[in-house]
DNA sequence: ATCGGCTCGCGCAA
DNA sequence: TGCGCGAAGCCGAT
């Protein structure tokens, strides 16, 4: 495995004991760069290996729609890993103060974590290396290029980051080894983890119900990506930007929990047949536009809130702060879906009922909470509460940059100036009519 | 249906 | 310093 997939976050000598995988973003057992650097250092030290994962009681406004989710895929992840003679160790409560505690109590000589460029992530990781007195290594098991090597800084566009990208790619873009069974067995007894009582323990908000139309785990995340490359993707680029079309690849979920690793999917679409144009449309989202957003919150402390958008567009909606709002809405009218417009109302209920909107839809239904609100903070702030309340694959910083280049010009460029909008693009209900059958989608939303 | 203008700033060529 | 062009558009003219 190529050695800039890792970075050190502590320096220190090794310690003799066992080799720990701190799990986090990337929840799967197989094509997990983070997991295999981790059994790589334990068969050269010979030591034993570990997955450790802490459940944080809450986490960004997480529901049980989400919390329900992970944890399938979590159980998937502690029998595949099982198989491999690796034990999973299920850790609950605050992640410094826990990770911390597992280490002293189980004399462990190195920590392994993967990368996750959110605030949040970061302040549990500094908490660890403050405490610890290991090694601390960090591997980029989301991306295929590491987000550190991509660009050494915050892009202003997909056009300045996909050469830099792409350049990388023929290097990074390389077969994952297999994961081996563990020869070094772990000395402690394995408590068995009782999944039924963990979810009964969750103190997450349970109005938001669990989604049917959509399996959790790594095995689902498979067949989820056998069914689009055999019958979606042959249509892709004509077809992803019509919400009446089953078009879209339906992996964020997996990708988001990291049930599925982007470069498995990357290697597969390769492989498959079909027209370029459909596997290059595709790869650009799976790969510019998603590493593109690791890059915008790694680099921009600020990637949900209103500091972090470019001049420009900062400058524009200043300069149109005080102009006239036709619709005024506050959070529960449009978390119920009360506004005069049936084409956002529908879009709304597509993500109440079943966590996910169509991507073309996300960027019509966050341009009018802009439209619709007193202050560009508010609307970010609505859309960001909505999404990670909502969406399967809140939380990510796909979804920050979505909002953000809806709202905020994030990658994004001048156009015409209008009120309130400035020259934020617009989006409008007529131009979503000339582009597919509005009446057609309302219908189907409203009958699921 | 299709086209041009609108607008900003990065990155590269000169 | 100039120039081309970009993550998904809109609008009005033809």
């Amino acid at each position: 495995m190529k050695k800039e997939r890792v970075r050190r976050l502590k320096e220190r000598p090794p310690k003799p004991g066992p080799v720990v995988y701190w799990m986090s973003r990337d929840q799967r057992a197989d094509d997990n760069w983070a997991l295999l650097f981790s059994q790589e250092l334990a068969f050269q030290r010979k030591s034993p290996l570990a997955v450790v994962f802490c459940l944080a009681p809450q986490f960004l406004g997480a529901t049980i729609r989400q919390y329900g989710f992970m944890l399938k895929g979590l159980k998937e992840t502690e029998k595949n890993l099982k198989d491999k003679n690796i034990p999973f160790f299920l850790l609950r409560g605050s992640p410094p103060e826990e990770i911390h505690r597992f280490i002293a109590q189980n004399k462990v000589g190195i920590l392994v974590t993967d990368f996750d460029p959110l605030r949040i992530k970061k302040t549990w990781k500094k908490g660890v290396a403050d405490k610890i007195t290991i090694p601390f290594y960090e591997v980029d098991a989301h991306n295929i290029v590491p987000c550190w090597l991509a660009s050494p800084k915050l892009e202003f566009a997909a056009y300045t980051f996909r050469p830099k990208l792409k350049r990388r790619l023929t290097e990074f873009l390389d077969e994952f080894p297999k994961l081996k069974k563990h020869s070094f067995p772990w000395k402690e007894k394995i408590r068995e983890i009782d999944w039924n009582e963990i979810k009964k323990d969750l103190k997450v908000d349970g109005n938001v119900k669990e989604v049917e139309w959509i399996m959790p785990g790594s095995m689902a995340a498979k067949q989820m990506l056998e069914h689009f490359i055999g019958k979606k993707l042959s249509s892709y680029d004509s077809k992803r930007n019509d919400p009446n079309q089953l078009g879209q690849s339906n992996l964020s979920p997996y990708l988001h929990f990291g049930q599925i690793s982007a470069q498995r999917i990357a290697l597969e679409v390769k492989k498959a047949k079909g027209h370029e144009k459909d596997k290059e449309a595709y790869l650009e989202e799976l790969l510019v536009r998603r590493e593109l957003s690791d890059n915008f919150c790694f680099h921009n402390k600020d990637y949900d809130n209103f500091r972090g958008f470019p001049d420009w567009a900062k400058k524009t909606l200043d300069e149109h702060r005080k102009d006239k709002r036709e619709f005024l809405y506050s959070l529960q009218q449009f978390e119920t879906a009360q506004t005069h417009d049936d084409l956002w109302n529908a879009a709304q209920m597509e993500m109440v009922k079943t966590g996910k909107m169509h991507g073309y839809m996300r960027m019509y239904w966050a341009k009018k909470i802009l439209e619709w609100t007193r202050s560009p903070e508010e609307a970010l702030k609505i859309a960001i509460i909505l999404n990670d309340r909502y969406e399967l694959d809140g939380r990510d910083p796909n979804g920050y940059v979505g909002v953000a280049w809806s709202i905020g010009g994030v990658h994004d460029r001048a156009w015409f100036p209008r009120p309130v909008f400035g020259k934020i693009r617009f989006m409008s209900y007529k131009g979503a009519q000339s582009k597919f059958d509005i009446q057609a989608y309302i219908f189907k939303i409203n009958n699921l």
